[in-house]
DNA sequence: GGGTAATCGAGACGGTACGTCGTGTCTTTCC
DNA sequence: GGAAAGACACGACGTACCGTCTCGATTACCC
């Protein structure tokens, strides 16, 4: 089946978009990615990969940039841990993260995002907008341990989020996505005893 | 004077490197990156510019990458603060450090950098190299508050410095280099607090 | 016209070759050569000179040699001589021959091909195809001798071919392509007259 | 003793030229070109082999012809034979000229000076002289068989010889050093054959 | 139900940059 | 002043991709 439908080069379907060309496509970029990293991934390597012609992706694509964007948007996603206590869940998102960018092609392909930004300004905002929305997502973590006491009431979620994200961002881009469980611990350990005296000190410190 | 001595090709000075070539290759880096971005910033780029060859530039500087640190570090003038207290420290750390970035072009460069590193072997050794200097510098500042008792004694003053940088990169390559003060000394002050703990808790947590 | 046609840049005409782009290249090829001779001939000098890419040239010509060789067969127009006996045909074809080299580019150009072979061995593999072309060409010239009765039934054509072109080249690669008329009838005669008896002597020899 | 001499970086003997290092140097590019043919052969490769500076070089042969021209006037001659036929001195004089450049590095020097000679006016100049220095040797052999009555008393040796070393230029030229024992017997008889009756004709066709 | 229009794979096109090699010139240091 | 050493500016090498194009074949939609 799988077979019958890409053995052959696929066609048009008319005067639309074919969606087992787009499919090819991104499966493709995504196996490129995986395979040859950021240094392999070209339009061109894709297009053969997937037996598509190089206008097909431009077509639709008109970037590597956006191209790159909608291979991560497909990768799945990890459920963030609720374990009780905010020490341990940032300790478990980060544990989860880094393997999850470790094991899967989603560590090769947000590296490649996160570089495509620093020079594309598609990419840039697409990256920006998406990365608010995860820092969204991890303060819901902070916001948790707020309601439950563990947190200063005046400690801003996304901040912290930010912090903990950086910290897995900057791993994955200098290439140290083995970090061990206990530096991991230690990490969370900071971030969540810091929290705890946040509204302390900033009304000492004003 | 410049004119002069600039005006006609340089050559050899005999069997060893030529500073003058070295300058005028730095020199036309920093333009290049700074006239096309990263995206405009080639070898042939800066040769073309420096009126050098483009072996001349493969022999000192190996991949583009190391080119870049150099500019980067040609450029940073940056002092490490001693405040007297490793909040205080962090937070100014930080706050000179997005300055410098902001302010200058070096956050430009070092964003390249960072992008060029992820996808070529030898621009990641060499921004590896870097960072963990980079790590050890400023984990210095964690040695000093250990030493007046202001950290946990078994805190490990990398892994500190590693959290504080972490959130520095993580603003250069989202673009966020106008965080203000209220924020970073946020930042500062719950990293030096997290650290203050961070022996009891690890003895109860092993 | 001709202004029309090429003043702005050639396209692809589709997944197919471009004669426009061939006919360029070729042109500017023998013009470089025309001008700079051998030493001046670069293949991105043709590029330079034809509006062509790189790469367009390598696509269609494997070689420097390849394209010279097209260089010089497209301009070499030239008839083999059909006079009745062969020692006519052989002084004729060595007459003819030489004052092509002599009168045209083409002289330049073979040399220049000869040379090439020498250190480029698809350039020798592309000049060993020519001239065993040649000399099956030219070896029709003694066949026809053969069928007239004018060679000894067992010489072999090609061997003769050769040891004919063999003197042109010679010529050619010393600059002597002045020989006089003379002088091409002796040695066509030397060659037609020890052809006559070779079946006799090759008995007797073996 | 050649060990003491080459091992250690040859100096300066004072303000003449060292004999030794160009020696070494003479050495090194027959080397380099019996190792790399003349594709492999280059001023930087010859002085790398030699230990020699390039300028060391420069100095003393002021193009890349004149050194090989050095180098081809070292090679060795091998001795003229004299049979007692011209046709066994023609064969005999051709298998052992094919030979020497088959098995020793003459061949492929040969090849480069050729291959110079055809875009350095120098070289060429020099081939000139050698070649017509060769004929004249080679007429030799002719003009025994002409005081034997071998040939026709009007034929000219140089031309005869020329035809002869062209037949073994072009083998050489187009990497066909191997041919057969017959086939220059085979051209032998028909050069012999053909100086016989040389006279005869040049009455009737004049 | 026939013409049009947009799609597809394919691959050539003019370019730019890559990283390497060789050129011939230069200068310094040592003899 | 010769020689080793090696840096220098230059420019060609052959390759990889870029983004654009034109092609011929292939449907779906609209008159």
């Amino acid at each position: 089946m799988t077979m019958d439908e890409e053995k052959k080069a696929r066609r048009s379907i008319g005067a639309r978009r074919n969606p087992a060309s787009a499919e090819a496509i991104l499966e493709a970029a995504e196996a490129v990615l995986a395979e040859g990293g950021h240094a392999g991934f070209s339009i061109e390597a894709v297009a053969r990969r997937a037996r598509a012609g190089k206008p097909t992706i431009y077509r639709w694509w008109p970037s590597k940039a956006a191209l790159l964007l909608d291979v991560y948007q497909r990768q799945k996603r990890f459920a963030y841990p609720d374990t009780g206590t905010v020490e341990e869940d940032i300790s478990a998102f980060l544990s989860a993260l880094l393997a999850n960018w470790r094991d899967t092609a989603s560590g090769a392909i947000f590296r490649s995002v996160i570089a495509e930004a620093q020079s594309d300004e598609t990419a840039a905002k697409a990256l920006s907008t998406y990365a608010a929305d995860r820092r969204a997502q991890t303060g819901k973590m902070i916001e948790r341990a707020k309601a439950r006491g563990e947190v200063a009431a005046d400690a801003d979620p996304t901040t912290i989020a930010d912090l903990v994200s950086s910290f897995a961002w900057s791993r994955l881009l200098t290439g140290r996505l083995d970090t061990g469980e206990k530096e991991l611990k230690t990490v969370a350990r900071i971030i969540a005893q810091g929290m705890k005296e946040q509204g302390i000190k900033e009304k000492g410190g004003a």
